[in-house]
DNA sequence: CTATAACTATGTTTTAAAACATACAAAGTT
DNA sequence: AACTTTGTATGTTTTAAAACATAGTTATAG
């Protein structure tokens, strides 16, 4: 649950189960050879809306936001990931631009694995292809879950559920209380389909509720139970 | 465009390219002597939330409605679909059961392909994992489009989007203006997120404004660009 | 062929959430 | 230290959409 891993040391490829296990020997070491890794600090640019992608993109280690824009400059977070794991490969095997845009939350670890090198891998390994098959019908039941909670639940709700989620991504700190996620304000609004306004004052009525606490962006959980309820009913 | 192409004679599952012209001759007889041909009329339900998929389900003809049950019973269409097309595919790739409910809005002629069969057909052809992986894209990137749509634009631009939707899904009947789908005032609030009444209400404003007639179910849109624009600044 | 249910329509009321308006605190700059 | 920017907090107003109410209309079943 921790996010100390990537502190003790740096990840390799080889860090990317999902992609690098179910290679043969021989397959791995052209992966080894033929890939690249990025490092981004926070409120670096992945990439962008619009943009054409060029490879496979996994996370080693950070955290990584992927939000659209949508009305009048509202953005919407679609996907709060963290490694090991695949981003951007939606419009890399669609043949399409990015229809999303994905920011460093916290300095990563990424590797590039270019569209000619994944495809020959893939052509080659099955087994590739059911994981990767598997991470996108894991994604799309998480965004058809979410579509419908963030336009049917009522803000409490929907704010309760985004903390629940977080939990599930990021889990606690040490302490087994704070989660491992430390979102502005306006960051768990566009989580959350509300304003800022309204995360701010759902945030306060949860912490008079005691369900949880506050301090600046550390939020510690008290009462999961209760989210869940309110997540639930709200 | 036409919707009477089922009507003539009866698919097979040599109608489904995506499946079955990426097999080899080997490959595409193992299929014909491995599937079964169901038959559903309107209303039958061909899964529902929480059941686990047995195989791969392909449309050959006729139109799917694909919803998730909501807050207190509200339900919302997660996707219209017709053939050639897979539907429950998600479930089945995910290892879960049924996330959504699948049931026929218009006769339907699909294709049961049991999970060894497609999962060894998949094991020996990669083109068809690229092609379930492009079904898989272009789905996941419909619903997060969706989802920015229907959480952030208002009652009027989710529907004239709905509309256009339901136009490029089944698009018009032979005169260039009826929709090929006949929703219900209430399905349509179901696919646009809003209430029965809301749905009536608005669709009868776009009637005034002249951008479509109505008569019962049948739906004529007149000026497309009209709903484009309401779409685009609603 | 009536009865009952399902669908459509429209007006009225209520409510949830956005928009707006300040204000204060913290962090970063010059 | 003074200044600017950014984030957080809360109160007030406005508005979009839901909820409610009622009624006509069309299907469907007994």
């Amino acid at each position: 649950m921790g996010t100390k891993k990537g502190t003790l040391r740096e990840p390799t490829i080889k860090d990317i189960p999902q992609l690098f296990n179910v290679l043969t020997p021989e397959e791995q070491k052209y992966l080894l050879t033929n890939h690249t890794t990025l490092r981004y600090r926070k409120n670096q640019i992945i990439y962008q809306e619009g943009e054409r992608p060029t490879g496979l993109l996994c996370i080693g280690s950070g955290k990584v936001k992927i939000y659209k824009e949508g009305m009048m400059g509202r953005d919407q977070i679609v996907r709060m990931a963290s490694g090991p794991g695949f981003i951007g490969y939606r419009a890399l095997f669609a043949h399409e631009t990015h229809i999303a845009s994905a920011v460093v939350f916290e300095p990563c670890v990424i590797f590039h694995v270019a569209r000619d090198v994944i495809m020959k891998l893939m052509k080659s390994n099955n087994d590739l292809c059911m994981n990767i098959i598997q991470s996108f019908a894991t994604e799309l039941g998480f965004a058809r879950f979410r579509t419908v909670s963030l336009t049917q639940k009522h803000i409490r709700g929907r704010l309760a559920e985004s903390l629940l989620v977080l939990r599930d991504i990021y889990g606690y700190e040490a302490d087994g209380h704070t989660l491992g996620i430390y979102l502005s304000r306006e960051d768990l609004a566009n989580f959350s389909n509300m304003t800022a306004s309204n995360a701010i004052r759902t945030l306060t009525t949860f912490v008079k509720e005691k369900a949880l606490t506050v301090d600046g962006r550390i939020i510690r959980i008290l009462d999961e139970q209760k989210l869940e309820r309110i997540s639930r009913l709200g």
